[in-house]
Order: structure tokens, then C-alpha cells, then sequence
DNA sequence: ATTATCTATAGATCTATAGATAATGC
DNA sequence: ATTATCTATAGATCTATAGATAATGC
């Protein structure tokens, strides 16, 4: 086969990016060192900057935006794939963001990126609402476009939402809750679907028949 | 008079706790330098050594400690104000976490707290769910008992609840929204209240008259 | 005498760079 | 010749300690 073939180190450059991914968006920018990254791929710190010049603010960035495109393509696909169907595809957004790392926006906004050069953290800043919050409320427009939900402001209601779905990632996979309605051995994401249900049919007591 | 008189210095020591508190819960653990908080204070670092001889792990822990019970009573009086109504008793947590700088309880939980001891991290972990959640939990099953809401688990709607609500502090406090139901100036407080409102009664159209 | 600060410094750690070394591709 | 790693080290920064100094209380 003449066809150029991958080097041997099947892309020792991709293994430091998913290391690099792994500890930033779980610890934070300054909370990481690159030696924690490259005993994470298994070499020394120095030879990270063969791949990433740039040093530590590039490989955090490199990593950010990485890992939001990435979610901007899955969520968008996983509610297409749902179908138009608001609960189908609230349910969508839940099992991608919950089968995914989480990545406290919070965090990221109020810290990381204020250790990072400004125009860079600012144009990432503005991805983060377009990877995570814009699929979510382009999805819940045409829910209310359909007449499926009331006339909302959608935009606050997916931020709300993709803060509450992200906010379970907190909670232990499989939680036993008590009270009224008492549950045995729930996952996060039949927790997820139980908020959607809530969120769609409301709390009032009338609603729930 | 008579009566014991404050220092002269009124309550370094407070001021002292105040910036840690303010730095250490906007920046996290590690991003924050002992050099960061004495200069916020006006003093030398090596200075905080005479107020806080544990150093910096023992002034985060006193400060989230500090912080945390002062969630506590605050939450759980302004809610016993707002009297036995679901709706007000909400607004009145909105108002309390709104009126006060967030927690990052995420970045507290996978990061801070593996900074520290673990034995101490395990306690405001602890600390963490008796401050912030069951006071709201706790309200929500009061109103679940009187037949106000219908039956749910109040954990996981608590949880869910603080999380929005915390995640408000990310949004601008004076923003415009678009969209079927464009607003015009509203401050984060509104946007809890309109979270709130629709939580209650859902989002199906039949719920919204 | 006690309280609250300071200066000076030790010791650890972190980012980054320079240059050597080994392995692979042509 | 290029690719990917290493060793060694500079320079900055951070936590913490020791001991001096100034101000206040008795």
C-alpha cells in the first residue's frame, strides 16, 4: 500500500491533546502543569513544547476549542437525530452532554479565561455560547415555532437547562433518592429526563396527573 | 465607657477573610496566590501568617466554611420570611443567591477540594449539601407536603434549582433577550423569577394562559 | 508584654529555552 | 534530513519560616 502511512507513534500529538483535555477542563487552567499533562502521556514536560510551541496558553486553547466544537457538532446531530419532538430532543441534548466530560462554563468564564490572552478569551467565550447554548435554543425556537411549548425566551431557558444537565455531572452516577417520590438506583440520566419531564409539565400539581 | 473596645486596626484578621473570600470563590484555590489576597488587604503576605498560622489551606477552609453557614441561615431565614407560598419561597433562595457572589459548586468539588486535606474536604463537602441544598430541599418538601406542588423528589429539583440559579450569576446583569418572548433590560433576578414561573407551571402551552 | 506588621530568605515548583540524542524516512 | 524525545538549566513565582520592628495596652 503506497498510501502515506501514519507515523509510528500513532499521534503522540493527539494523546497530549486528549490528556491535556482531560485535566484542564476537570482541574482548571492554573490548577494543571504541564508536568501533570506529560506524566499523564508518559514523557517529559519539555517535549510538549515540540508539539505545542506555543506552551501552556496554547495547548489550554487548542484544547478549548477542540472540545466545544465538538460539542457544538454532537448536540446539534444527537437533536437532529431526535427528531422534532421537544422532549425527544431535550432528552438528546442530556445523553450527549452527560456521556461527555463536563466543562464548568463558570469556571471557565470567572477564571481560566482570565489568564489567557483577552481577544483569545473573548473569541472563546463566544464559542462556548455557540457550541453549547446556541444548538439548545435553536432547537427549543422551532419546538415553540411548531407550537409544541408556550412562547418563551428561549435563549434563557437553554441557558438554564444546559447549566442544570451539566450541573448533574456533580451528582454520583447512580444516586438513591428519598422523599415522596423515592427512587432506587437512578442514573444521571434517567435524573435528566426526570427535570425535562418537570420543566415541560411544571410543578403544579394540576399538571401532573 | 467602660465596655472592651475594638483594636484600632478594626478586625484585620475580617478583612483579611473578606478578600480571600472574594478571591478564593472567584478564582479558585490554586489560581489565587497568598501574595494576591495580602495585596487586596494591603499588607505583606508573610503577614497572613499571624492571622492564619495553617497558611493558605487553612484560610480557604475557614473562608468556604464561613461562607457556606452564612448561606445557611441566610437562605433558610429568607425563605421562613417569605412565608408558605412556593412560588415566593423560591424567589426569596433567587434573591438570596442572586444578592451574593457564587460558589462554583462544581469547581469546588473536582477541583479546590482535592487540593486540601481529605478529611476536611469530605466535611465541606457535607458542609456544601447542608448550606446550599437541603434548606431549599427541605422548603420544597414543606410545600409538596401541603399539596402546593405535586409529589417529586425535592433533591434532585433542589439541586437543579441552586445550580440555575447560581448559573444566573454567568449572564450579565442587565441583559436584553430576544426572540417570541423578547424582554428589554432585564436583571438576572427577573430572569430567576421567569425560570421560577416556568418551572411551576411548565412549558406545554396548555400551562401558560 | 502583646499585637500586628515588616524584611529577608529558604526551599519547592513551574514555565520555558537550548542543545544533545536517538529513531525514522529518503 | 526530519521527527520526537531527552537532559540541563535559567528565571520567575509561590509557600512558609525566622527574626526584627513599630505600635498599643497595662
Amino acid at each position: 500500500m503506497t498510501v502515506s502511512e501514519a507515523p509510528l507513534h500513532i499521534d503522540a500529538r493527539e494523546r497530549m491533546l486528549v490528556a491535556a483535555d482531560k485535566l484542564f477542563m476537570e482541574l482548571g487552567y492554573k490548577t494543571v502543569t504541564l508536568r501533570d499533562i506529560a506524566d499523564a502521556v508518559g514523557i517529559k514536560h519539555a517535549s510538549l513544547y515540540y508539539h505545542v510551541p506555543g506552551g501552556k496558553e496554547q495547548l489550554f486553547i487548542e484544547v478549548v476549542e477542540r472540545t466545544l466544537r465538538a460539542h457544538q457538532v454532537g448536540l446539534t446531530h444527537a437533536m437532529a437525530a431526535a427528531g422534532p419532538n421537544v422532549r425527544d430532543g431535550l432528552a438528546a441534548a442530556a445523553g450527549w452532554l452527560l456521556g461527555h466530560a463536563p466543562m464548568d462554563l463558570m469556571r471557565m468564564q470567572r477564571s481560566d479565561l482570565r489568564e489567557i490572552d483577552p481577544a483569545q478569551a473573548s473569541r472563546l467565550g463566544r464559542l462556548m455560547q455557540e457550541s453549547l447554548l446556541k444548538p439548545v435554543s435553536t432547537m427549543l425556537e422551532q419546538a415553540c415555532a411548531r407550537g409544541e411549548i408556550a412562547a418563551v425566551d428561549c435563549n434563557v431557558i437553554a441557558g438554564a437547562l444546559v447549566t442544570m444537565l451539566e450541573g448533574l455531572h456533580g451528582v454520583p452516577d447512580i444516586a438513591f433518592a428519598f422523599g415522596p417520590g423515592a427512587w432506587t438506583g437512578k442514573t444521571r440520566l434517567d435524573m435528566a429526563h426526570y427535570l425535562i419531564e418537570a420543566l415541560l409539565k411544571g410543578l403544579f400539581p394540576r399538571n401532573v396527573p
